[in-house]
DNA sequence: TGGGGATTTCGACAATCGTCAAATCGAAAG
DNA sequence: CTTTCGATTTGACGATTGTCGAAATCCCCA
């Protein structure tokens, strides 16, 4: 993990929606898989107050950065996380290692 | 610590030479504040490629989000991390908390 | 008190970003 | 097949950002 990918990471979660939508679907994720759970655009949508294109947007730059993953399960998109990609941004970030 | 100030932490670490400057004030604070570490102005400008108003601008932005301090030393500018911010921000990143 | 180096402020500019509306796609339901 | 519903693409627009050069400011030192 070197600086440039680190910065690409962060900057995926430097958007207050952006982060809400990260954190959505990190606790969607806690809430052990039930139906329901706030894991597709809709859902999202729905809590924050900002179009659908939007999210769509924003969804595919956190995928781009490697934080979440999705999948498509009929008419919608489900989403979790990947907690691996953070754990490296954060050892870089705390302890200013290479 | 809400989402809007993490957003805002972590949009300062979201540019490549914003992050390398505060991973070069970390760096520098581990080694123990000798004179000649990478703490001020001057030194960032050397190893990065950027000029001095564009540094003074990010630095501005990295204590205005609470990750540094500076403090002024004569002519000098030293820098020093400030963990505490940013351990609160990766705790509500890890466990999606509030 | 004046010179000079370090930093900051001020405008300016191109580039990027966040958001939306409209059109389109894809899959399920009727 | 047609309708319906969720998600995506496209194009556009205003707002923000990163960078620079020039000028101003700060502060040591002779």
């Amino acid at each position: 993990m070197n600086t440039q990918q680190a910065a690409k990471v962060l900057k995926a979660l430097s958007h207050p929606n952006r982060l809400e939508i990260y954190l959505a679907i990190v606790r969607g994720e806690r809430r052990d898989f039930q139906a329901g759970c706030e894991c597709c655009v809709s859902d999202i949508m729905a809590r924050l107050n900002i179009g659908a294109p939007t999210i769509s947007h924003h969804l595919k730059e956190l995928v781009n950065a490697g934080l979440v993953e999705t999948e498509r399960q009929g008419k919608f998109l489900t989403a979790r996380p990947n907690p691996a990609v953070l754990e490296e941004v954060m050892g870089l970030l705390s302890a200013g290692q290479r």
